[in-house]
Order: C-alpha cells, then sequence, then structure tokens
DNA sequence: TTGACGCGTAGGGAATCCCCTACGTATGGT
DNA sequence: ACCATACGTAGGGGATTCCCTACGCGTCAA
C-alpha cells in the first residue's frame, strides 16, 4: 500500500530530522507553515498580522523554518517572500512509514498482535 | 486518494502537538521508538545497552516519550516493560495530511503551480 | 535480614529556546 | 537628500533541554 509512485528520496541525515522534528514542534511555526500552504507565497508582514508576537520575534521562527528547510525565501524590492517547501515533510511521512501498521492495527482493534515480535531474555 | 477507511480521530490540541514532536526532536528518543517498533516491549536496561550515556538519562528520555503518549508502561518484577504507542503518530499523518499535495507536485516537477493561490496584495 | 538488582528522581551545570527592545541595512517614495 | 518602510540581527533575561552523579524505593535471592 505505497500510495506513491516511490520516488526516491535522499536519506536525511539525523541532525537534519533533529531540525525539521524541532521546527514542528512549536505552535507558532506550524501556523506559519498553514498560512503559506493556505494563502501562497507572502512577505513577513503580512504572516506577522496573524500573530500577537512582536515583528523581530516571528523573523527568528522563520530562520528556524529555513534551516529545517521547511520555508524558502525570494527578495522582491524591500520584502522578503516566503514560501512553503515541502519536501522536509515528505522526509517525515517517510519516516512514519515502518509505524503505521501499528495505529491501524490499534484502530482495527488489533491490540497487542504486533507485539509478538523476536523476543529473547538477556541471561 | 485517502488510503485509510477514514477512522475518525481526536483532534490533538496544540500543546500535545507540541510535546510529540518535540519528543521525536531527539535522534535517542526516535532510537527508542525503533527499537521498540522492531524489537517489541522491552525493558529500561535492555533498551540501555544501545546508547552511550547513562541509564539516568535514558530514562529521562523514556519519561518525555511517555508524556507524548508515544510509549507506555508496564510493571513487572522489577522491570519496567516499555510499549511503543503509536497512536500520536497517526495524529502526525493526518497532520501532514494537507501538505501532501505540495510534495507531490514538487516531484512531479509542477513546480510553482500550487502557489497560484487567493492573492492580494495590501494596501 | 542483608545485599544486589532495576529503575526513577533530585539537583546541578552548560547549552539552547523564546520572547523582548534596540539598532543596522537596503529599498522606495518625495 | 531625506524620511519611511520592510526586514534582519545583537544582546539580554527567564525558561527549558540534556547530560551528569548521587541517592531513594521496591523487588528478588540467599
Amino acid at each position: 500500500m505505497h500510495a506513491t509512485p516511490a520516488a526516491p528520496r535522499a536519506v536525511p541525515s539525523e541532525p537534519d530530522q533533529d531540525r525539521v522534528f524541532a521546527a514542528l514542534a512549536n505552535a507558532t511555526r506550524r501556523e506559519v507553515l498553514r498560512l503559506l500552504r493556505d494563502g501562497g507565497p507572502q512577505p513577513v508582514r503580512r504572516l506577522a498580522e496573524h500573530f500577537a508576537m512582536t515583528r523581530p520575534s516571528l523573523s527568528e521562527h522563520l530562520k528556524v523554518l529555513r534551516e529545517a528547510g521547511l520555508v524558502s525565501e525570494r527578495r522582491a524590492g524591500r520584502q522578503r517572500i516566503y514560501r512553503l517547501e515541502a519536501a522536509p515533510l515528505g522526509e517525515v511521512q517517510d519516516w512514519l512509514g515502518p509505524y503505521e501498521r501499528f495505529w491501524r492495527a490499534k484502530l482495527a482493534g488489533l491490540g497487542t498482535l504486533l507485539d509478538r515480535i523476536p523476543h529473547e531474555e538477556a541471561p
């Protein structure tokens, strides 16, 4: 059940995974991603309207997202247009893959069935 | 293209999402999840063999995973058997859903097509 | 009971996070 | 040239992270 045409994707190094998950571990940054997803590429000013914090603080969140590869930036006059880059999210989904059967089993009520696994006691 | 039978899932509150992503933002904790996935439920002692850090440090990582709902604990004599709880990972996949078409488009070379979105300039 | 085992928690220290205010830089308008 | 706009960065303070060592508690073995 791989819905994708199995396009090969570079395997991310561990610090990269750290950065992506850490970037997602903040409601403000997840909201920025949602705004870019639903509203298309936008300048910082427009994004900042949705938050209570100061604009410099938001700028730092954007930096975290940039360094995680989740957004890209293009200059247009004195504005910086930020744009969603979803590739790292695709890697997150790839990472989730091997766990999928576990929560499916749970939903299907199969419970502990998947825990019957190569099992030896330490001596 | 929803590969799942669309089983309804409780929508997680934002602090919960924070905790899950933050728990995943650490290579040691992701490795613990992998060990529980591939090796089935295990006591702390067995998990600790795979890491260079001290056992108390690993215990704290397990606490983070517990508070994120990613593992559960059962007592067996003087051991605590930890077990993978994949439900929060299912919620992560649900969260990824609305972004999926973006990296699919990228893989298909559709590039900026998805950025044609309700677009107005601020006055 | 005494001692070893399995595990969690307390407490501390270096690093990082997340917010702020101040300031610097580049572009655009007049 | 001048000033306003759009944005990033510096620096600081309080909270949190991640590792450590020391210790406490419950369980099994002799």
